[in-house]
RNA sequence: GCCGAUGUAGCUCAACGGUAGAGCACAGCUUUCGUAAAGCUGGGGUUGAGGGUUCAAAUCCCUCCAUCGGCUCCA
């Protein structure tokens, strides 16, 4: 007897060994119909499985249901598999899961699958959908299984059934086990039948790494997209559509914000005159919060000597991301290469080149005669001989991260534990080397600029200071109405990129999380996404199509004070070493811009916007009190701009809308005559007459509350 | 960096082996107009760059560059 237990309470009783489809039955012929799935104490299982346990919880699943959708789109991605290996009989399948708004499989095919091959697979797909076939689940013990496997030649399916976990493997056919249909090595559980996957459609397809490892086979990542019915997917893809509409690039474009030139470089921005109005008021707020928050402006500039980065670690660790190195002359490129060869070495080989190339440097510069440098020597010795030719002939780095300059600013000064916290704040552009593909409009640059500071403070410190950056990153996002974040606390995980000691990452971890914790906010601690000398807080946010984006963040460092050998003066009348804290509100105001210009679909709010009234004549015969009109905008400090062209007045307000200027005054002979204007806005709103005065006065009002 | 797609006027696009076109924008002229596009005229392109195939290349092939979507990376 099996008592299974309804999500509503009521309990049925059915003999043993009944399949959830029974249950089903006798609930409601319309929850039969829509039935795909079925949980089963908490597991979801296949609506033919069999249940024996003696009281179970149950409920049925359809397509509403959120793991119900993910079983179906997973069933989805089965019948597409089928399909593309009926039309390519050499593809081996790898991995097929569904994922947010649809499901990829994983393919290793010699031929590509192109766009043009869309609308085969698609076809040939629903063909399958219409055959209603079932998906028959069979399991094989774990040996059979991998000898089957094996047999069949495809090593992926191998891999996937070593990583699984039990004794016994399990198959999906889609139609009965004999009948020689399409089957594939799953853990399931699937639809009933193959007419049950939605409404679906093939979106894109993409290269992938095996295991998503650069230095491994790279596959074909097929994506499709299902919905419960025709009219969802139709509402997916207007929406995707729509949401393409307010892509920052294309705003940027239409609005003239920004522009981004090949002949300049890839992924360098050129801010054009109104892009850089709308940053530069994000700038002043930021100013304005830092000022009356005790941080000290300070100016550093773009470049830094390498010693300077071999020091702070960014030059070893993050050398394929940097621009390559400046050198003044040959011998300082050679003098980095003998610091690169002493620091890495570890083979003999690379003992045999040293040699070689030290021994070249020697006799091209016979003024380093002492030669004090057997090549035996213990790499520190070696490192330590050569940093010492290096101070008079170093080469330079365009900077990727502002800290150790603000350190060398920290360090210019004997400090006290009464000047602590010293917090130093810099909008600093910083340069680096991003991958090609990675590069996209604002949010993935080669040059940005940050509204970076460094707080210096003692260790006691450290929580306050961490309070306040998470509350001001909350404050401005807040105020931007950019309220949609998730919070990630990234920590470390067990490889070895990470430098400092194990006793400072655990002081560093334990801060961020209290930061975190006090702020009472909501996040998920990630292993792996710390930064290379500590733990951080991370504001993430999605852009218009989907992608995760970092902006602000407060990092917790114990290790750069330490490679710098920062010291302050105790109460004590003793030296100890002060604390850093990394952080960056917006993060980079290029990253930032972009996903407000998407936040705001370029309607930005009144403050922000970067032409924030427009003056529209109606004739020449209003053309000159528009023209005081405007003048006097501008007089007090708004963003105005004039249009006296011959156009007709309709034509002016679809230019100003378009440009989604906030206000638009219709300036003709009546407004003239009475000296009042007749405001518009973008939106279509006609707000009517008023006087001169009070308009720019509300507007005045508006612009300094920053109202969004 | 890798896989795939795409590069035509300032912008959005057409032409798909046979003399590069449209709309918008821009300039000039006419119009002086009341809340999302007035009319006429005109200028503007070695079709991303460089090679190749062909009697003939925007169109086919190759190599770069850039953009887009993923993957990998992200201090």
């Amino acid at each position: 007897m099996v008592k299974a237990r309804l999500p509503d309470g009521k309990v049925l009783e059915h003999p043993n060994g009944v399949t959830a489809e029974q249950i089903v039955a006798g609930i409601g012929p319309g929850l039969a119909k829509a039935a795909l799935v079925a949980r089963v104490n908490g597991q979801l299982v296949d609506l033919k499985a069999p249940i024996h346990d003696a009281e179970v919880e149950f409920a049925v699943l359809t397509s509403k249901d959120a793991d119900g959708l993910m079983v179906m789109r997973h069933s989805c991605a089965h019948v597409m598999a089928e399909a593309i290996c009926d039309l390519f009989p050499d593809t081996k399948l790898v991995y097929g899961p569904p994922v947010e708004n649809g499901f990829y499989y994983d393919i290793d095919l010699p031929r590509p699958i192109t766009p043009d091959d869309f609308e085969k697979i698609e076809a040939r797909m629903a063909e399958i959908v219409a055959e209603a076939r079932p998906f028959t689940r069979y399991e094989l013990p774990r040996g059979d299984a991998m000898s089957k496997l094996a047999d069949e030649g495809n090593p992926y399916k191998v891999d996937n059934a070593e990583r699984a976990e039990g004794d016994a493997l399990s198959f999906y056919v889609t139609g009965s086990r004999d009948s020689g249909c399409f089957e594939d090595l799953c853990r399931g559980p699937h639809v009933p039948d193959t007419s049950r996957v939605g409404a679906f459609k093939i979106m894109q397809v993409a290269g992938a790494y095996w295991h998503g490892d650069a230095t491994k086979q790279q596959l074909q990542r097929v994506y499709g997209t299902s919905w419960p019915t025709p009219k969802d997917l139709k509402a997916h893809l207007t929406q995707l559509e729509e949401a393409r509409k307010r892509d920052h690039r294309k705003i940027g474009q239409e609005l003239g914000l920004f522009t981004i030139d090949p002949l300049v470089g890839s992924g360098l921005v050129l801010w054009k005159p109104r892009g850089a109005v709308m940053r530069h008021s994000l700038e002043t707020l930021m100013r304005e919060e830092l000022m009356a928050r005790g941080y000290q402006p300070v100016y550093t500039p773009h470049i830094g000597r390498l010693e300077l980065y071999r020091t702070s670690g960014h030059f070893p660790y993050y050398k394929e991301s940097q621009f390559p190195p400046l050198f003044e002359s040959e011998r300082a490129r050679l003098l980095n290469d003998l610091w690169e060869l002493a620091r890495t070495h570890n083979s003999p080989t690379a003992s045999e080149a040293e040699r070689r190339l030290f021994e070249a440097i020697l006799a091209d510069n016979p003024e380093l005669k002492d030669p004090g440098y057997p090549v035996d020597a213990p790499v520190e010795e070696r490192l330590k001989r050569v940093r010492t030719w290096l101070v008079g002939e170093d080469g330079y780095l365009l900077r990727p991260m502002n800290c150790p300059h603000h350190i060398r600013v920290f360090a210019s000064d004997s400090r006290s534990y009464r000047d602590l916290p010293i917090r130093l704040a810099e909008f600093g552009t910083v340069y680096r080397f991003e991958q090609s593909g990675e590069i996209s409009g604002l949010t993935r640059v080669r040059g940005f600029t940050q509204d970076d500071a460094h707080i210096f403070c003692t260790p006691d410190q450290v929580h306050r200071e961490m309070a306040d950056c998470v509350e001001l990153t909350c404050k401005v996002l807040t105020l931007l109405k950019l309220t949609d974040f998730r919070v990630r606390v990234g920590l470390r995980d067990d490889s070895d990129k990470y430098v400092g000691s194990r006793e400072n990452w655990e002081r560093a971890e334990a801060a961020v999380r209290a930061a975190v914790r006090e702020s009472g906010m909501n996040y998920s601690e990630e292993p792996g996404e710390a930064a290379f000398y500590g733990p951080k807080i991370d504001f993430v946010v999605k852009d218009c199509i989907g992608r995760d984006w970092q902006l602000g963040t407060v990092q917790v460092d114990y290790n750069l004070p330490e490679r710098f050998k920062l010291r302050y003066i105790g109460e004590d009348n003793a030296e100890h070493q002060p604390v850093m804290i990394h952080r960056a509100p917006f993060g980079s105001l290029e990253r930032f811009s972009g996903i407000l210009i998407e936040h705001f679909g370029g309607a930005f709010p009144l403050w922000l916007s970067p032409a924030q009234v427009v003056v529209c004549s109606v004739s020449e015969k209003s053309e000159d009190y528009a023209r005081q009109v405007f003048e006097q905008a501008r007089g007090i400090g708004i963003r105005a701009e004039l249009d006296v062209s011959s156009e007709r007045i309709g034509a002016k307000i679809r230019a100003a809308t378009l440009m989604k200027i906030p206000y638009i005054l219709v300036i003709g002979e009546q407004e003239a005559a009475q000296k009042r204007v007749n405001v518009r806005t973008r939106d279509g709103k006609q707000l009517g007459e008023t006087g001169l005065p009070e308009f720019l006065a509300a507007c005045a009002l508006e612009i300094a509350e920053r109202r969004a």
